[in-house]
RNA sequence: GGGUCAUUAACUCAGUUGGUUCAGAGUGUUACCUUGACAGGGUAGAAGUCACUGGUUCGAAUCCAGUAUGACCCACCA
């Protein structure tokens, strides 16, 4: 046997992707097919390739190949993302390790390094996803910088400003004292902390009275302006009109009266600090207090501070309480467990803080959104997550759009005066001149009396046009690409960003297409190792996937990461599934070996048992195809190829290669070779969306190809019905090989010694597979009898009994054991079942098909009795 | 505090509208086989009180109620 040798899958691999990049098979252009469309999730520019990215573009790669060997005109579009804050967080630690701080950098500076970081580490992540095979269309390749998808956000923000629905509100926002930035709601990650309670003493004014507040935080007294009571308090009706003097800055503040406080919690008197919590800011507007900011942006204190001016919060926290036990206030501390806000970037626990930002109104977007997925034009997989998306779309809150960052979009209002409304939005400098002349009436202003503001926009005010932008859909809404390519087929993404970006490109989908991005958002699960802990460079438990792609081959980590990935739910990941499957490849591989070693022979014609052998093979494929075309249309993409898996593992090398396999040194039947490799052609097909460096090689090598001829634009196979009669005769077939195999193991009976085989009905066996019995089991003969000969041994499978006469080999005694043992379950049985037909109630209620079942089994149990009968008459 | 989902073999999961001999797969495991594709192989086997308790039904892993455990999402109680 010459030539075919293991399986070297880096080699392999490495040539077949510069093969399919080199022909161009990952493009696509506008033509006559109907198209396929996927927009990849685009990763953070300067990320590296993780686990979670490997599950997201195995799955999207899957699709894409399925969907261009079923004639689409597929388009995989890749790109990155420019992540604001992530990407200026880590320019920010890089300079700061060059002994450079932000602070001491203008804007253009600043940029410049980012450009040069971006440059530098940029599309790393995009040729790590080439070793995994990913087939998208690179010369697509999108990043949200491009010059074309700015200038789309920018339209885009003026568009809703000028619909009104963006606005600039002093708000209470989610301060990350890190960053120095805001975030959005969505950005804030609560987090169950272990804190105490503080119970404190304020005096009240102009009396001996003291009142106790209970507070978490007491630093923020501060910057105390009220303390409010429920009106209705009977604890407290004395002090209604009275002040109070807060501890040691010794401000008089009044005592206001507030339904919003609970009369059951702390001490059913608090403090009220506008400046730094939600609510007081409510109380504080609704009560015309005055707001004392204590902080300054990095959350150490301001002047407001007093002797702690210029040190942390959580330092002056902790000297604070100190200074209230010895002023002899703190009454008491308990612990308390309360849910405190965290950065999702930085970690930082969340500061609430009154600034400017800029809003976008989002109730009225939201509702076709809302729409759409209720009415499953947007179908949600699983579709568990519709209740999700329904519960955050209905409580929808105004989206804060500005971060206090350098590295994204800034925003385009330009402020030309000194009063908080002399601003003006504008897609250009020139225009934004021109509308300011036309507002402040002052045609004399020039460039130099604008000021563009100094916000960047939110990463995902970019990426929620993705599906528009990579097709130049905002600026030229009637290109034909956008036309033809828009809406996209199926999204791929992770639960987390649900809210952040899924929702928000429906949203976008129709504002400005009018209608829906994708039809089909598929949302994977979290990878965990196996400790149920997810994976992350914290915790240092996740692979690095290019060593695990080195150790296994990109087909086998696919393989590995497919294996157990439901949608929605989380991948219980383990090395050892990579290994099953670069065992599988390895499996495909050497059916290729065996097949390439055989000798063709024109002479030899095909024998009756090859061609039922192919016969039977035809259908099973057909078979299963049905089954994996079900799968995929159900999104179980798990399921679609442990289907597979078992189809060329089971059927195709244990049975059918075994099956036609010629007796060694004997060569094969040409026509039979020749409807083998059709066979095998036809598996390679449905193998390449999982294993498509394998399957590419053996189809390259089973004969030659020109380039049209590639696998990864080859056919997939027409789909029929399969027949099932005949799949369910070979699967009698297999059984009585199972049942001889048991004996001969049972008995010791050598596979080299031939044995005969006797059936008591031939309408089941007949004599259509006699062929593959004889094949797989060394039987000679295979003979028919109603009645049971003597000293044979027996098995049954279904109604049907066999024998083999072997002599030497029966025990008499164990044989009649075994016998009367079958004997007893097949009565029990019996009974059972006539016990359900003799039951009024059943045959009255219960479908015919099912009454008609239970008649059947009973008739087969009879049958099977009478035959068991008659062997253990034949034992004597 | 509100909500969603899960709980089936040692592990990871299927089990479609309740109904084939009171549950299947892959992995693992056990025994045996294996110098002609593959030990990353073959054959055969063992392994489950379908979380628990009730209920509906002729019939429940499947439907209902409750309990327990776990996971996730949302939420401004100091």
């Amino acid at each position: 046997m010459a030539g075919v040798g293991k399986y070297n899958a880096q080699e392999v691999e490495n040539h077949w992707y510069d093969y399919w990049m080199n022909h161009g098979y990952f493009h696509s252009e506008i033509d006559e097919r109907t198209p396929y469309t996927i927009v990849i999730p685009p990763p953070n520019v300067t990320g590296v390739l993780h686990m979670g990215h490997m599950l997201n573009n195995t799955l999207q790669d899957v699709l894409i190949r399925r969907a261009r060997l079923k004639g689409f005109n597929a388009c995989w579009v890749p790109g990155t993302d420019h992540a604001s804050i992530a990407t200026e967080a880590k320019v920010v630690a890089k300079l700061k390790s060059e002994g450079i701080e932000k602070s001491d950098l203008t804007r253009e500076e600043f940029l410049e390094h980012a450009w040069e970081w971006t440059h530098k580490h940029g599309g790393i992540i995009l040729e790590q996803l080439k070793k995994l095979g990913a087939s998208c269309d690179w010369q697509r390749t999108k990043f949200t910088m491009d010059p074309d998808l700015s200038e789309s956000v920018i339209q885009v923000f003026v568009d809703l400003y000028r619909k009104g629905l963006i606005y600039r509100g002093y708000r209470m926002v989610n301060w990350d004292p890190e960053a120095k930035t805001t975030l959005s709601d969505e950005e804030v990650i609560h987090q169950e902390r272990q804190g105490h309670l503080y119970y404190i003493n304020y005096a009240v004014a102009d009396s001996k009275e003291k009142v106790l507040i209970a507070t978490t935080r007491p630093e923020t007294l501060l910057g105390d302006t009220a303390v409010c009571i429920h009106p209705e308090d009977p604890r407290y009706t004395h002090l209604k009109g009275k002040e109070v003097i807060v501890p040691i800055c010794g401000r008089k503040v009044p005592i206001i009266e507030d339904t919003y406080v609970a009369m059951d919690f702390g001490t059913g008197c608090l403090k009220v600090t506008p400046a730094h919590d939600e609510n007081d800011k409510v109380l504080g507007e609704k009560h015309q207090l005055e707001v004392i900011d204590i902080f300054n942006d990095d959350a150490t204190l301001n002047e407001q501070g007093l002797h702690y001016k210029g040190q942390d919060r959580f330092a002056v926290r902790k000297a604070i309480v100190e200074e209230l036990k010895t002023l002899g206030c703190l009454e008491k501390v308990e612990t308390h467990t309360h849910k405190v806000g965290t950065s999702e970037r930085t970690g930082a626990v969340i500061e609430p803080k009154l600034s400017d930002q800029w809003f976008l109104k989002m109730k009225d977007l939201a509702q076709p959104a809302l729409d759409a997925v209720l009415n499953k034009e947007v179908m949600l997989v699983p579709e568990k997550f519709i209740n999700t998306y329904r519960h955050w779309m209905e409580g929808v809150r105004d989206w804060n759009i500005s971060r206090q960052l350098w590295w994204g979009h800034q925003i385009p209002a330009y402020y030309y005066g000194s009063g908080r409304e002399d601003f003006v939005v504008a897609a250009t400098l020139e225009e934004a001149l021109e509308l300011a002349r036309k507002r402040s009436g002052n045609a004399e202003l020039s460039h130099e009396d604008l000021t563009q503001d100094a916000d960047a926009l939110d990463t995902w005010f970019s990426s929620w046009l993705w599906p528009i932008s990579v097709f130049d859909g905002i600026r030229n809404p009637d290109n034909p690409e956008i036309n033809y390519y828009y809406p996209t087929n199926d999204l791929v993404t992770a639960p987390e960003i649900l809210f952040f970006w899924v929702a928000r490109m429906i949203i976008a989908g129709y504002e400005y297409r009018g209608a829906r991005p994708f039809e089909n958002v598929y949302l994977t699960g979290i990878v965990r190792d196996k400790q149920r802990r997810k994976m992350s460079k914290s915790l240092g438990n996740s692979p690095d996937p290019l060593d695990l792609i080195d150790k296994y081959g990109a087909d086998g980590v696919r393989v590995g990461m497919l294996l157990s990935s439901p949608a929605g739910n989380d991948l219980m990941f383990d090395e050892d599934l990579c290994q099953q499957g670069s065992s599988f490849v390895n499996k495909i591989w050497n059916a290729y070996r065996l097949v390439s070693g055989w000798t063709i022979s024109e002479e030899i014609p095909q024998s009756d048992s090859d061609r039922k052998a192919i016969e039977w093979y035809a259908q099973k494929f057909q078979s299963v195809l049905g089954e994996i075309e079900d799968h995929f249309s159900k999104y179980r993409i798990s399921d679609a190829l442990m289907a597979t898996y078992k189809l060329v593992w089971d059927d195709f090398c244990s049975w059918f290669l075994e099956w036609v396999k010629p007796e060694y040194g004997k060569a094969i039947s040409a026509d039979t070779y020749a409807q083998v490799v059709a066979l095998f052609e036809a598996n390679l097909k449905i193998l390449h969306p999982f294993v498509p460096f394998v399957s590419e090689e053996i189809w390259q090598k089973l004969s030659v190809r020109t380039k049209d001829q590639a696998l990864i634009i080859a056919q997939w196979p027409e789909i029929n019905a399969p027949d099932t009669d005949l799949i369910q005769a070979f699967e009698h077939t297999k059984e009585v090989v199972s049942g001889i195999r048991t004996l001969r193991k049972e008995k010791n009976i050598s596979f080299k010694e031939t044995i005969d085989l006797t059936v008591n009905d031939v309408a089941n066996l007949g004599d259509y597979y006699q062929s593959a019995v004889a094949k797989f089991c060394n039987v000679a003969q295979v003979n028919y009898a109603d009645v049971a000969p003597e000293g044979a041994l027996s098995f049954r499978v279904r109604s049907n009994e066999y024998y083999v006469p072997v002599s030497g080999y029966v025990d008499v005694q164990q044989e009649r054991k075994k016998l009367l043992e079958e004997l007893a379950y097949t009565e029990g049985f019996l009974k059972s079942v006539r016990g359900k037909l003799s039951n009024a109630r059943f045959v009255d209620n219960a479908p015919e098909a099912v009454v008609a079942a239970e008649r059947q089994k009973e008739t087969d149990a009879l049958a099977k009795i009478n035959t068991i009968n008659s062997a253990l008459e034949s034992l004597g």
